[in-house]
DNA sequence: CATTTGATGTTCT
DNA sequence: GAACATCAAATGC
């Protein structure tokens, strides 16, 4: 009567309504077998959806390709892992197919499997939300760090798990950070499960 | 509590 | 040289 967990394929990420993706994602188990250390995971309780057309929030926007964003370019299914004020890895799915730019930036989990070390290496000595509730935060938990860019998500590296779990009702918000944007800055293009206490805050 | 500020390094102009 | 999809520590109530 175990659940079984399931990996998410390919077809999953190459779909063309990268909105849509994202709020199917919230509620997914987001895991990570970095080396010899034990596999971590957690349930994605927050994500946001980058559009490369028309949308001046995302790196890759109006066609912008440089090498930095041309892994967005690719088709869905790889991590486009990226150094955000000099210091946190963020962490992000590429979606759609070959030459167009969507993402979806996972921005909170709540931890599951990995405990410990997911502790060790964010310092921490207890569980809390201080652990993964924040986009940094959570590369860091993961292990996840900017080399990983191009990291195929069907693999044994980083990959996502759907297991049939409960979670709670998902919403929709504002994106964060991003008031460089102007308009689009106002999209409700962030998912989050509703009053769970592992999503990020401003 | 709220708000401010320093850390830090890659990318793009 | 400026900007940046952030975090944690320090300061001000």
């Amino acid at each position: 009567m175990s659940e079984t967990p399931k990996k998410i394929e390919t077809s999953f990420y190459r779909r063309s309504d990268v909105v849509q993706i994202s709020r199917e994602l919230t509620g997914k188990v987001l895991c990570t077998k970095i080396g010899d250390e034990p596999k971590t995971s957690g349930i994605i309780v927050e994500t946001e959806a980058y559009c490369g057309r028309n949308d001046k929030a995302c790196h890759a926007n109006n066609g912008l390709r440089t090498e930095r964003t041309q892994v967005i370019y690719q088709p869905g299914g790889l991590a486009y892992v990226y150094l955000c004020y000099g210091i946190h890895h963020l962490f992000n799915v590429v979606t759609n197919v070959k030459d167009t730019a969507d993402a979806i930036l996972v921005r909170a989990i709540e931890p599951l499997e990995g405990l410990k070390t997911m502790k060790k290496r964010r310092n921490a000595d207890a569980v809390s939300p201080k652990l993964t509730n924040g986009p940094g935060k959570c590369t860091q938990a993961l292990g996840i760090i900017t080399s990983m860019t191009g990291t195929d998500l069907t693999g044994d590296t980083i990959w996502i798990e759907d297991r049939a779990k409960h979670t709670g009702e998902i919403v929709s918000s504002p994106r964060i950070g991003v008031d460089y944007a102007g308009e689009h800055a106002k999209r409700a293009w962030r998912f989050s499960i509703k009053s769970n206490r592992w999503v990020s805050h401003r």
